[in-house]
DNA sequence: ATGGTAGAAGGTCTA
């Protein structure tokens, strides 16, 4: 099973690079995180068209996340719990159940990026990595095949960045944040791309600014995050970098994993 | 220190 996470920064702008990429790559599911559409404006049936079933949480002109699959989606759950006042649709989760498989329970996110810091949206940024840790510690208590993947705007350590010194102050890099990261994932998660590969200058965002793309200047924050029964199944992670040189590009690139399953 | 780019909008806000 190949599962994709693709960071779109918007659904409407890059509708036909996404067709492409579904035709080209055929991943089973796709993640697709800042949508910037509500549900009724997705365009769900092109996609549909090519044998993907479709669930949206969507939002007027922000955030907003999908999930893109080839087979059934169960249980399908919107934003993560104890969500007293959270109106930004950043979390999407379900179950892929297919008869003779392993189920595996697939979380989507967008984490907020929590910049300026310090502020307002860092402590937001802060409080939505502590509910993530709740739901997180949820899936390894519950031994299931499980999954937590997206833009986590998070870089985890400086081999990560290619000028880690210009990110010190920044809510994607800041000591706090890093370990939010680090409580999350020793709760006994795998990060599926570190850890089938040790090597720098491995990117998925570069900034549409400055010619960070130009330069390489770019920066690991679209991850996968695997609990120990789904580890065990992990064929292979890799970055789909090229995607940057698209016409239009994204700022993101697709990540994607094969799991045995 | 500033501004550089991009998307959803048709205001600025977010990144």
């Amino acid at each position: 099973m190949k599962i994709a996470s693709f960071n779109i920064n918007g659904i409407k702008a890059r509708i036909a690079l996404l067709l492409e990429y579904l035709e080209k790559s055929a991943p089973d599911i796709a993640l697709l995180q800042e949508i910037k559409s509500i549900d009724e404006g997705f365009p769900r049936a092109p996609i549909e068209d090519l044998g993907y079933n479709v669930e949206t949480h969507g939002q007027k002109s922000f955030n907003g996340v999908a999930i893109l699959s080839k087979f059934p989606l169960e249980d399908v759950v919107r934003g993560l719990p104890e969500p007293q006042g959270d109106d930004q649709a950043r979390w999407i989760e379900a179950t892929v159940a297919r008869r003779n498989n392993t189920a595996v329970r697939i979380c989507n996110l967008y984490l907020p990026n929590g910049n300026p810091a310090p502020g307002p949206k860092y402590d937001y940024k802060l409080d939505w990595m502590r509910r993530l840790g709740a739901r997180a510690r949820d899936l390894i208590d519950s031994e299931q095949v499980a999954l937590m993947a997206g833009d986590y705007n998070v870089i985890p350590s400086p081999v990560d960045a290619h000028d880690p010194e210009d990110w010190t102050t920044d809510a994607l890099f800041l000591p706090e944040t890093r370990s939010a990261w680090r409580r999350i994932e020793n709760l006994g998660f795998t990060d599926a791309f570190r850890t089938l590969n040790r090597e720098p200058m491995n990117y998925t965002f570069w900034d549409y600014q400055r010619g960070a793309w130009q330069k390489n200047d770019g920066i690991r924050i679209d991850h996968f995050l695997l609990t120990p029964q789904c580890a065990d199944l992990l064929k292979d992670c890799q970055i789909d970098r090229h995607m940057r040189g698209e016409t239009k590009p994204s700022d993101h690139v697709p990540i994607w994993i094969e799991l045995d399953a």
